[in-house]
DNA sequence: CATAAACATTTTAGGCTTGAACTATCTCGG
DNA sequence: CCGAGATAGTTCAAGCCTAAAATGTTTATG
């Protein structure tokens, strides 16, 4: 086992890799993206037609949910990790139906705030319920005992922000 | 840990729930997806500043390389997991840049085989080496030794095609 | 043979996503 | 005060993606 980790570090270090390992990962890229491919689709399918919504719409509801004064718009574009133009379509349209309000920001006449509105609040709360149902049953295949270690190895994953390759 | 499997499987059976491990779920799910748009993020710059593309195309191409006969066009929407709509613009834009060809299938006029060119096969083997170093490299913090774990859970999750939830 | 059903693909409408250009506002050094 | 950046947000063009409708073709059945 160090022993693996020792030639891993050595990959990273420089620039040579070991065949095997570089399938190894290219294998497990492949089924990472396939299962949440799955789980994606699944959810969207389940968003659509219980609450004719989308995944995106559901996205930002949930993150203006957590965060209850409200967001700016560039808060929510990097708490989400898209584009600033592409979180403005998304509240337009949020706005359009009710679900949100945009406030002017005190002291800086550039920026808005947005917030849920009742409405929207109650309605990311019946989504939120059975959001988490769907998980349960589409992970509801995977070995609970594991679940940290797995945690562990995808934090690794998503926290190097930081490129190295040429 | 068999205590764990006949929890869960009375979880999935019926439609109790235990909150902790559906919290549990839930933190798995959120991390994966950011592992995931991570990767696939960084996938997607490199494509487009190395090689001036994108994703979508480069998938597309990827299936036709490994198909070598050419693939119709509704297997390629059936192996890549997208709509039937959604192939024909990218096949488009390919056909266009000279990367693929469609040919007529005999005995049957409804069907297309789509195919890679001379330039379509050398523009992937380029891409797909560069490809296989910047997985190495974005998955080159995890440990391999519990690669074959982590491909089984996920295995788990990817396979579920069939809804059981209400 | 007619014709209904199945099938392969494209088209369409609508939404998501990005990077880049643009507008308006703010801040800060001179 | 004033002009050069920095910052917040929107707009834009292009491509991706889906579900559903439309088009043309094949197959099976009476």
């Amino acid at each position: 086992m160090s022993d693996t980790g020792a030639v891993q570090s050595a990959e990273t270090e420089g620039g040579v890799r070991d065949p095997a390992a570089s399938k190894a990962r290219l294998r497990l890229w492949l089924k990472l993206l396939k299962a949440t491919k799955h789980v994606e689709a699944e959810l969207r399918e389940n968003l659509r037609v219980t609450f004719d919504t989308t995944l995106p719409r559901f996205d930002v509801m949930a993150a203006l949910y957590r965060a209850e004064p409200g967001l700016k718009m560039s808060e929510l574009s990097s708490v989400l990790r898209v584009s600033n133009g592409n979180v403005t379509g998304i509240v337009d349209r949020l706005v359009d139906d009710g679900m949100l309000v945009r406030i002017p920001v005190d002291n800086d006449r550039r920026a808005t705030t947005v917030r849920l509105t009742k409405a929207g609040r109650e309605q990311f709360q019946a989504m939120a319920k059975r959001h988490e149902d769907w998980i349960d049953c589409l992970l509801g295949e995977v070995d609970l005992s594991e679940t940290q270690d797995m945690l562990d190895q995808l934090e690794r994953i998503a926290v190097k922000s930081t490129k190295k390759e040429s």
